[in-house]
DNA sequence: CAGCAAAATTACAATTTTGTCATTTATGTG
DNA sequence: CACATAAATGACAAAATTGTAATTTTGCTG
């Protein structure tokens, strides 16, 4: 997932290029539109975020200049003031979103997964969410209420078997089979102990939670209350 | 995962119980028709397990009667014998499998998760391929001519940066930037060593090279030959 | 509520991964 | 071909992950 920020404001441009960066996405900035002219023709983006307000060639200019040569990347504006008259004509223009300043990162964010559902549906496909837990399969990324959660690859598999059965509960042996690819009898806890360092970075800072043990049985991921 | 067992032998109802239970299914055992029809209604089972001789009610209408209740719970059928044409019409009356006793667990396991990969089609996944090399990013599996290669984290998110920018030339810091989130400055030749690190493992045992070198800009994945 | 077994937790040791640095090899240029 | 520079390589140390084992806590059952 490449995205490109063409926006001069620097304070906006590095808290949306983190957030996004956070978020497993490929983010590359640019200042002006010329040059986001130049990147949006060099590389295959799937979503551009355009200021309007931009020195040079303001960003009327850039998503026309954009959609004359056929480039019909998703493009989100990002306004500074909130105009009826001013969004119904960019999305003429052939803009797919609009955002006023300021706003919130996780209203961003929501716009861009928007999107790609919009444009792309299977590759929301590579997204898995449980709750407020989502898991970027691809990037490698998995976070909780936008905060990014760092995993090792054993954490990482586990979270991710329980979460392909989720509300099934799956006992050790068959844990330890998928993930560790041991099945044959065994008297290690290693799962006990990976499930402990999986809550302490999933669970453990949240108050609904998402792993629950059942005694005698094993583990499992719920989505319901139960 | 649910399995109900309408099974009026005691000594095969638990021996396929006890099996199943232990491979991690949960499992509900009745011995008549009636409550295995009061049973499949009251709850979603993923299979039924469903023996023809039975008392008060035999299997072949409990069969009907589930499916006239718009039940198409998946349904394997015990027999005592093996016949063609019975087997036939069962399958006509909505049956998916067809077991003849006496059986071996195995037999019976494999067919249901034959049954089981039927009709839940393929997991959530996500492969990427580039010649001979295939990612299953969901299940953190790399293989080159059907030959499993083990990455680490490094190597893997590396090689998934360079496939995602298929034929085109990075650079060290932009490589830096988006693998290890260095975006400033710096003396490391990490880059370098982990590029041979996966050369090691996903080219030298190979005639076709995939990761090239450009001399004073970076690294690139081809799929074409340059 | 006592006793038992399961699960959680912690500390520790073994192993693997990661990054640095020094050295060797390769490539392009005059 | 000699030089300069870039890239490749190998050895090492630091850091992180992984698995084991012992201990504590929890939950169930009589």
């Amino acid at each position: 997932m490449n995205i490109l920020i063409i926006e001069d404001e620097t304070k906006t441009a590095k808290f949306v290029q983190k957030g996004l960066f956070e978020s497993g996405y490929f983010v590359d900035v640019v200042s002006n539109g010329m040059d986001g002219l130049y990147y949006a023709a060099s590389r295959q983006y799937d979503v551009i975020i355009l200021d309007l307000m931009l020195p040079k060639m303001d960003g009327w200019k850039v998503l026309k200049a954009l959609r004359a040569t056929d480039n019909n990347t998703n493009v989100i504006i990002l306004s500074a003031i909130s105009d009826t008259d001013e969004k119904v004509k960019l999305f003429d223009y052939g803009a797919d979103d609009y955002l006023v300043k300021p706003f919130s990162f996780s209203e961003l964010h929501a716009r861009i997964k928007a999107i790609q559902k919009r444009t792309k549906p299977e590759a929301i496909m590579q997204m898995l969410q449980v709750v407020d837990l989502s898991i970027d399969c691809v990037a490698f990324k998995v976070s909780r209420q936008n905060k990014t959660i760092e995993l090792t690859i054993k954490e990482y598999l586990l979270l991710l078997l329980l979460i392909q059965n989720i509300n099934e509960v799956l006992n050790r042996n068959t844990i330890l089979d998928k993930v560790w690819g041991i099945n044959f009898e065994s008297e290690t806890n290693i799962v006990d102990v990976t499930i402990r360092r999986l809550r302490k970075k999933i669970d453990d800072d949240f108050d609904v939670k998402l792993i629950h043990s059942i005694r005698g049985l094993g583990y499992v991921i719920r989505d319901e209350v139960a």
